[in-house]
DNA sequence: TGTTAAACGAGACGGTACGTCACGTCTTCCG
DNA sequence: CGGAAGACGTGACGTACCGTCTCGTTTAACA
């Protein structure tokens, strides 16, 4: 997590300052509170300084921009909304996980934030690596289980690609969430999962097609 | 096409008002040209105008932020690289539709522009409706028609749904563009079809479920 | 008046163009009404244009410059409000001339115009014979005169320097409108007068003092 | 001296902010060249920034408007040409300060710089008390004591008006500079000054007249 | 009376400077 | 002596006018 917050755990592992988390604390509680609130254009370093009271360069000491700020604020709030999930079956996994992303995320201030990062990710070079490296292959790792799951249980190939599975899955979620084209309703959820568990179970998924 | 450019084409095809349009033929060459060199965060509407030999309130009188006028410079280029496809096939038409975005998108200077506007997109509340007017509806439309299609030879079911079956397709797509987290490699594209004939053919996208 | 009103005089004498002599008198109504109402830098040739129901172009026809305009427009409003005069004595002749100035321009928009305009002078090079030549030696021949008159009755040295004269009357005041320290108060002309009588009574205005 | 300089002086005086000055004289060093190369309306913010290697904001945090910074950058230079004076009589007094003004302004850039101020305290309506007070006052304060002395001495009546007195030789001499139809000769200066000289003398200058 | 050239209103154009904002860095001073 | 407070240099922003320049459209003198 080198970009998000350099340095830190070194001097966290000697234990030679356990002191001012409080700061971190603040900065990252008012950067959480702002990103919702206003968005990330709107939300500024120095606004994040002013409501944490805490001076700027306490900020820029921790984190190199403020996406990278952002994305710290952001990720302990949304990855415990996403629970490991095992039904017992693919399709209730799938259920289950795309539904919690879905409730999370429609609508709410998490939605518009998770839309702002992934902006910020694309705009911002350097916040590429560490958004995967802490966002997204957190969540995927996760939900790749759900694949090495269904494949124990016999109900898929055992060569099928559990990435293929799970940008399937979500793929599309994060396309209505980002274009705002269509709602992600209950009836999308069904589709999706039923598309993909046909899909899968198929054996349409298998790896090496080349 | 209001956000986009105020009017000006119907004017125009009404040949009332055939002044100056060389600025604004300049104005997005130079615009164009500065969001593939350098990304829509570093184009900036000073570079834009100083590179068009325009003063800046050209642009300002035609666009209202940075972002409209790169939604538009983008829009034409992009646009004539999406062919209508009709193979004969669900599986022929939705490889080649999910192929040729591939080409144009992957590793390119379009791409970079293209997940750019989507970040802006994000950020400007503004900017949103515009893009899902003159860009996204534009390419779904098209898209529709490979479902349309495909039911009319009777290869998936009369009530499937078409905005399904696309986001299905293209959304792992974006998902994989905008994360960067894979790659949109053929093997991707082979597995997306696959899954997507799958899914459609097994009825799993047919509407109205619960 | 090259400056304020370029060659339309000529035309005129021609009497080819008695046309659209309303444009000018609309212009100048507006012009007025605006210095007035705003002072000269609010005055914008855009408002001016927009108040006089006329093009921009129509206006930079005539006049070179938002400063020449509002001399042509505030020339005639304010010399038609200083008279000659002849009381019969020097004392009364200034008193009378200095009491038509201060009535005109003491807490007036006439001031504020007057006051304006000498400082557009200042700002711009080009103004500064024009106003010399439209404005100040026409109202300074006229007060010249009362020195002469005053010589011809034998009240003052025939030597006399008239401009000092004039200069030692009328400076004081300009000096009280530019900079607001003092009223122009009827004290203030009073003691103004009696001092410019005494002086030149006692012959200290006498020329070629080398 | 609030509109020129918010107080900084003052908390100076005190030593508790005795942070980057070199800033504010680099600005002042700046503006007063400026100034005295191209006149008020010729230097630009942005120039003087440029030229004082600083950020425009640094100047807009310190000055409210181009005048203020004008003002306060002419004021030094100014004001410590113009001596006390105390020749031992009132002639040789007014003598002494007028030549002193003139020989500081006619014709050089001092000069234009002044007649610029003035003009923009006519124009700028926030300037007037700043003008009055930080450069009439301060002037004329010193000024009056020449007719306090002449008091004193018994050269004029005790009831005389200094202000008056002042008006009366600097404001011919604010007019000549200020309209230039005449120059600030010598022969102007004796003129002027035996005029008040005489005038003052015959009482013409005592208060409470009406 | 019909033709034609000018002057017109409208307003877009290329510019310049404005004053504001937020950036990320640097300095001061307090606890 | 570490950190809050906030000033600093930077540079893009979007605005306001500038003075110039096309545009059709009157308009009025001549043909």
């Amino acid at each position: 997590m080198e970009y998000v917050n350099k340095g830190i755990d070194l001097d966290d592992a000697h234990r030679t300052r356990p002191r001012s988390e409080l700061a971190k604390v603040a900065i990252l509680r008012a950067a959480s509170e702002l990103l919702a609130e206003r968005g990330l254009r709107q939300m500024t370093i120095e606004d994040v300084a002013a409501r944490a009271g805490v001076g700027k360069s306490t900020i820029y000491r921790r984190w190199p921009s403020k996406g990278s700020l952002a994305l710290e604020a952001f990720l302990d709030d949304f990855l415990s909304t996403q629970p490991a999930v095992n039904t017992g079956s693919l399709e209730g996994d799938l259920r289950k996980a795309l539904s919690a992303w879905v409730t999370t995320v429609n609508g709410t201030s998490t939605g518009r934030s998770l839309a702002s990062l992934i902006a910020e990710v694309q705009l911002d070079p350097e916040m590429g690596f560490a958004w995967r490296e802490n966002f997204l292959e957190v969540v995927r790792a996760q939900h790749r289980q759900i694949v090495v799951h269904a494949i124990a249980r016999g109900e898929i190939p055992s060569d099928s690609d559990a990435n293929l599975v799970i940008d399937m899955l979500f793929g599309p979620a994060y396309h209505r969430l980002l274009h705002g084209h269509l709602g992600l309703t209950q009836e999308f959820v069904e589709g999706d999962v039923a598309m993909v568990v046909a899909g899968a179970k198929a054996g349409a998924a298998v790896l090496s097609r080349h």
